[in-house]
DNA sequence: TAGTGGTCTAGACCACGGT
DNA sequence: CCGTGGTCTAGACCACTAA
């Protein structure tokens, strides 16, 4: 059995009551105080846990009054590493994927680019993640095949890059650019849109330590998808 | 004098150092510990506040090495309440803007979806504002004129509506929405863009207590604006 | 082994809200 | 007034890195 820090404990506490419907939006939490006795945890580790929460838009705080579950977390929060499959999941969404491509990658320009000129071996993928049978995302990736051996032999249809990615390398960093584009033919006729859709593309690069474990990019038809985000003045 | 937190002025002196390049992209900060004694805080309130900046991206941390300065954080910080003038300003770009409409909006379906049935009297600006003499943005808002009763006398040659309203009410939340758009026919005139050029549009609602402040969207051409982001793996 | 950050404790004082 | 969260202290133990 794993132990968890006690901040993820709590964490989880809330979430799951958040999650299940039991504290709906606005509904006020426990107290740090009457935390403190549910888990025999210091004021700080829960002060702690719970700002957090707070600043992740979970939660708003106001001193004086409580803590409170802040209403509707848009589906998707931009700068989250998540993994689509688990996205669908949680609305509810029935999720199945498709492989369009996967083979070796040649050196580009863009390869040198993005992975620098020390690039390895390069593996390229391209996938479409479907949410109720309709094309959600194309996923466009390079893959460092020095950090990842065996992404090649990845069976598509049981993992998600994403999932493989977590595990080969503990991922620290991620750099995101967010953009707009119009759909090349071939995008069109994977995500099933037309030439005039306007598509969000995310350009996402994923470091483990110093070495870049993946870059992808992600393009999403505007009609079906939007990124969402709750802001709280933090920390000032 | 007012009184600054402890943590406020840990920040302010690492920002002080990164922003005048003092401690360039992967310089190492001091410890810890080393801050400690700088400001006679304790550990708690050195860490708490290093750990804070590495989550919004300024450093990056490694057990047992140390806190380094994280190289440029792109751009536009997304879920960042920002004032587009400043944030031009930044870059060293020469700002402008055009006030291209003013008036009282009359209620419409739009403004009771975002204002509520409640909704009092509400006034419409449309503002494009320039980079170096190119269209960057498109404001089209929406405002509370019960919270702020002058925005119609606004001279907006000398202030921008941000500005405006930060005064009037202290920002608490704000929501999020981003997507993607081809311009309509006004908004490729005002931006200077054609028919079938992708814009990123940022819906934004703001909320100062429980009333809505402000409601906004801002359209960028993609070609010139993009909204990026670090993401480091902070609370788990 | 010495130095770093990650987590936690058991206190403390303060500012604010509602009573 | 009491209960709430905001900030801070002075310790502690642990896990990881580099020499």
């Amino acid at each position: 059995m794993p132990k968890k820090n006690l901040s993820t404990r709590i964490r989880e506490f809330i979430m799951t009551h958040i999650k299940d419907g039991t504290w709906p939006s606005g509904h006020k939490i426990p107290s740090e105080s009457e935390m403190m006795k549910l888990f025999s945890a210091s004021r700080m580790t829960v002060h702690r846990t719970v700002k957090e929460m707070a600043a992740q838009g979970h939660l708003f705080r106001e001193r004086g009054r409580g803590t409170f579950v802040e209403k509707d977390v848009p589906r998707s929060e931009l700068l989250n590493i998540g993994d689509i499959a688990e996205e669908i999941a949680e609305r509810g969404g029935t999720y199945f994927s498709q492989l369009k491509f996967l083979d070796r990658e040649p050196k580009s320009p863009l390869t040198t680019h993005v992975f620098g000129v020390h690039a390895g071996n390069i593996a390229r993928s391209k996938v479409v993640h479907y949410e109720n049978g309709n094309p959600l995302q194309l996923e466009d990736r390079w893959v460092n095949l020095d950090v990842v051996p065996h992404y090649l032999e990845t069976d598509f249809a049981l993992t998600t890059a994403h999932q493989l990615l977590m595990q080969a390398a503990p991922l620290q960093k991620a750099e995101h650019q967010l953009t707009a584009a119009l759909p090349t033919q071939e995008q069109q006729d994977f995500l099933k849109v037309q030439a005039n859709e306007p598509c969000l593309l995310l350009k996402r690069k994923t470091w483990s330590g110093d070495t870049i474990v993946s870059y992808a990019e992600l393009l999403y038809p505007a009609s079906r998808y939007s990124f969402g985000g709750v802001f709280t003045p933090g920390t000032k």
